[in-house]
DNA sequence: AGGATTTGACCTGT
DNA sequence: ACAGGTCAAATCCT
């Protein structure tokens, strides 16, 4: 990686910069037009992700002149360190001394998530850290992206256990993930539900879960699609290893290339296995009829991460 | 053996 | 100074 062409780097930034204007221009269409109050939090929330994914990638790319810019996270520069092996400073060596190794996120987007059990999320999270909190029952869970560096995917998440009684759990999440392994490539049954008819709009809604939920019906206008099943791991008794979400909806938006998700409609579903349950989360998007030419700009935006990923 | 988790130490923001 | 986030060596698991 130390060796990307400069010109292939200006051409990754010119790209980059097209899409983020095409964004950008898409939020002030999705500002002008009507969709529902809902919807439109939702979609502006994306696209603010969007472009911060936009701006976060220029900024890596302008900043890290040779090449080789891992990631923000991960900075050397240590003010206290022996300057010699000048590069990597907390990778190898240097055993004790870590300062400057890492910087804490501190302006990546996060959003949280509570929920009665834990659940599959469709990617592939490994823990980093446990730690108590203070006036916390339970200690918090830390988890990043298997593929933080393979593919330096940032996405991270904290997972804690907020209730006893009725149980409860609380997920953070940050950042995006910018990797390409969901887990669904054995077969598990994720649904997506494409609810065809509606008052205003057609809308379309996706749900997701690891194991679907027996009861669980969707109405009589839904297309329901189904996905491939996502690994599974089944611990038993420690499962804080990942849940729903966000992903999907990394997923969801290049699949279709359209909508956004809106949280909060997960729900609770019974249980299997006397375990906990994995319960299939709600994401819905609201694709009004006029929306062609922002499938369009999505579209577009869409194209520029592909190239950027291709040239990377 | 290699990957994942645990856990104490370390670092940073407030 | 403290609380919380991250690192990385040790340990566990498959």
């Amino acid at each position: 990686m130390a060796s990307t062409i400069p010109t292939d780097r200006k051409t990754v930034i010119g790209e980059l910069s097209r899409g983020r204007e095409i964004a950008d221009q898409l939020r002030l269409m999705l500002r002008q037009t009507g969709f529902d109050s809902n919807s439109t939090a939702a979609s502006h929330g994306l696209l603010g992700k969007i472009l911060d994914s936009f701006t976060r990638s220029i900024t890596i790319l302008s900043c890290a002149g040779g090449g080789d810019s891992d990631e923000v996270s991960q900075v050397p520069a240590k003010p206290g360190l022996k300057p010699e092996d000048s590069g990597d400073s907390c990778k190898t060596p240097a055993p004790k001394d870590r300062r400057g190794c890492y910087k804490r996120r501190k302006t990546s987007e996060t959003w949280t998530k509570e929920t009665p059990t834990l659940f599959e999320d469709g990617h592939a999270w490994r823990k980093y850290g446990q730690k108590v909190i203070l006036n916390a029952k339970h200690p918090r869970n830390y988890f990043r992206c298997t593929h933080k560096f393979d593919q330096g995917c940032l996405a991270s998440k904290q997972v804690q256990k907020i209730e006893d009684d009725p149980p409860l759990y609380k997920t953070t999440y940050h950042g995006q993930h910018t990797c390409k392994n969901l887990l669904n490539s054995n077969s598990s049954h994720h649904q997506i539900i494409i609810d065809a008819a509606t008052q205003d709009h057609s809308s379309i809604i996706w749900s997701f879960g690891s194991r679907q939920e027996p009861d669980y019906k969707p109405n009589n206008n839904s297309l329901v699609i189904e996905s491939p099943e996502i690994k599974q791991e089944n611990k038993e008794e420690y499962q804080i290893k990942s849940s729903p979400s966000d992903d999907q909806d990394y997923f969801v938006s290049s699949a279709f290339d359209t909508c956004s998700h809106h949280m909060g409609g997960f729900s609770s579903a019974g249980s299997d296995h006397g375990g906990d349950v994995i319960s299939p989360d709600v994401y819905s998007c609201t694709a009004s009829t006029h929306s062609l030419d922002m499938d369009m700009m999505v579209d577009s935006v869409f194209d520029d991460f592909l190239e950027f990923r291709s040239l990377s």
